[in-house]
DNA sequence: CCATAATGTAACCATTGTAGTCACATATAC
DNA sequence: GTATATGTGACTACAATGGTTACATTATGG
């Protein structure tokens, strides 16, 4: 379970929220839905709280509600929220400085991932909540 | 160091083979380039070598060559015969089985997933080792 | 034929990131 | 005031990765 869940499980609570997007929803409901513990959603959605995508109420009656219309949440905005540990590939941790070619390498990698990452952000921002609730069915 | 470096290693060390395609070159010597374990580097060469893109000779004056130019081994090549955990993210391993909505978030995220994949792979495709060579400099 | 030098791999350890869980402070509704 | 939420810190469990050691295998070259 060492893959990166977090983006698709974020989706998924979203795509629950918006379903019913006239209800607060709990953390427990949605964890219902994901199968997993309602305190994995709750640090989850307040990722997505600080990103302005979500909005939370304390208390009875509490739980969260979206923040903006489903229509104006991209994937992209899900995607920068909640993947805080930067991009999709990584470069080797150390590297040898007195080599020549090692030295070079950083620089062109950066590169290649910078140019792999441009051309997924607008696939991302392609689709909204919206799209997803409206595949439900 | 929990990041997936791999494909960024692969790329390094087909880097360094092919700046001296004439010469063979130990896991050793790329090893020293790449500051890391030989044992790493033939772990990871060994899986490109399955895939083609490199050929080994054991013993004295053993080492790894490029099995094709340069030229012909496209990053797509090296992330197909590296990344075997399969794609850039990953769904959540559990769902409940009951909730309609969870039923078929399941679909709709794999076609996320596909149509992102799908976007980054000709820009993988079109950068070949060669060109990595290139600007090596 | 034997020493040397290399790959191929299995086995193991250390580190790290994620998920899951418990506990509890805080806030809200009725 | 009680019941019901979120927010968060602390902790455990687990899986993936990288690193290391060890050793079998294979090839070269005197």
């Amino acid at each position: 379970m060492a893959a990166n869940s977090k983006f698709a499980v974020a989706v998924h609570a979203l795509a629950v929220i918006a379903h019913h997007s006239d209800e607060r929803h709990t953390s427990r409901a949605i964890a219902g839905s994901v199968a997993t513990n309602p305190v994995v959603i709750r640090r989850l959605l307040s990722q997505l709280a600080k990103a302005g995508l979500v909005e939370s109420a304390h208390g009875a009656k509490g739980g969260f509600t979206l923040a903006k219309p489903a229509a104006r949440i991209t994937l992209l905005d899900v995607y920068h929220a909640v993947e805080d540990c930067g991009g999709l590939f990584a470069e080797h941790a150390k590297k040898n400085e007195k080599c020549p070619v090692a030295c070079r390498m950083s620089g062109i990698l950066k590169g290649v991932f910078a140019r792999v990452q441009s051309k997924i952000a607008p696939e991302l921002k392609r689709t909204s909540v919206a799209d997803i609730v409206s595949q439900l069915g």
